[in-house]
DNA sequence: GGTATCGGTTGCTATGTGCAACTTATATGC
DNA sequence: GCATATAAGTTGCACATAGCAACCGATACC
């Protein structure tokens, strides 16, 4: 498949235009990261990241119609409403790391603190980094778009 | 260390947010993605991305100031512009890559066609995935934020 | 029973986005 | 060399989204 003829297609069915219809707005991905750090309740989110109240609701809001956080009851505080992760929201935790990470090396310039480590051994996470099936790491250069019809073996993944 | 205690200066220095302030506005993304698949041109990205010119020639504009993309002239005709990825740019493949395997996962649906390979034997990509140093996938709970000063070996990364 | 807290909602203002028309510089055809 | 087209924007205006502060109903605490 020569990449130009089909440069089009490939940007429209792209899977980031459908994340980013889901997880694109403004605060979302902190909202994301504040889950991933354990927040759960609403004024937890409202005060750690100093959103605006209205803004977090509809956030919040559209996350849960997305299956991406679930609402539950708080059994103790009947106030209260427990956000959580789903499994959805869960699998975004690759696209956290990886813009954490380049944040932290491009943006905010490296010695980071505190640091990412494996609870099991306390090393620190490898890199994020785009790898082929033994385990390399690729570049752009590496890369090419395939029509699955013409993949090697029975195949699916990328 | 404790998490909870830490949780807002965490949330407060985390290179998501350094990040976000980059590429976190609407469209950036699609752009970046765009020329990860070899646009170079305005009225390239213009006329594939369908963005309005006004909002294109600002984001590309943020873009070039933050040397995520650099502008240059084309040496064959002065009218046209080249836009082209930094190594800093190069260095948020992961990111998009990332975003697209979970948009394809959980929003546009399994079947993703075409397939991103190493153009070396054409088989598919890895799933992005957080990795401890041997090479295994983490999960949520298998992980922990550590002060760099507590760190076993004198190791950085993250 | 009075007061504080939780999770919102409402109204208003400020900022960001989208569209269409216009502009300046360069290229191309005749 | 003159007319026309194209590249990369810019400008002005309409509309949508975000931010702020005040308010509200339900539940908990004393």
């Amino acid at each position: 498949m020569a990449r130009e003829e089909n440069l089009r297609s490939i940007l429209a069915e792209c899977g980031i235009s459908a994340a980013l219809e889901v997880v694109g707005e403004r605060w979302s991905f902190l909202i994301l990261r504040g889950a991933f750090n354990g927040l759960q309740h609403f004024e937890e989110f409202q005060s750690t990241l100093g959103i605006a109240r209205n803004i977090l609701s509809n956030r919040l809001g559209r996350l849960v119609e997305h299956e991406i956080l679930k609402r539950q009851a708080d059994a103790a505080d009947r106030r209260k409403i427990v956000y959580k992760l789903t499994e959805k929201g869960m699998a975004l935790l690759p696209v956290l790391i990886a813009l954490r990470q380049w944040g932290e090396r491009w943006v905010s310039g490296l010695p980071s603190n505190p640091v990412l480590v494996d609870r099991n051994n306390r090393m620190p996470v490898e890199q994020m980094a785009v790898r082929a099936s033994d385990g390399r790491t690729l570049m752009l250069g590496d890369l090419e778009w395939l029509d699955a019809s013409e993949l090697p073996a029975a195949e699916k993944a990328a």
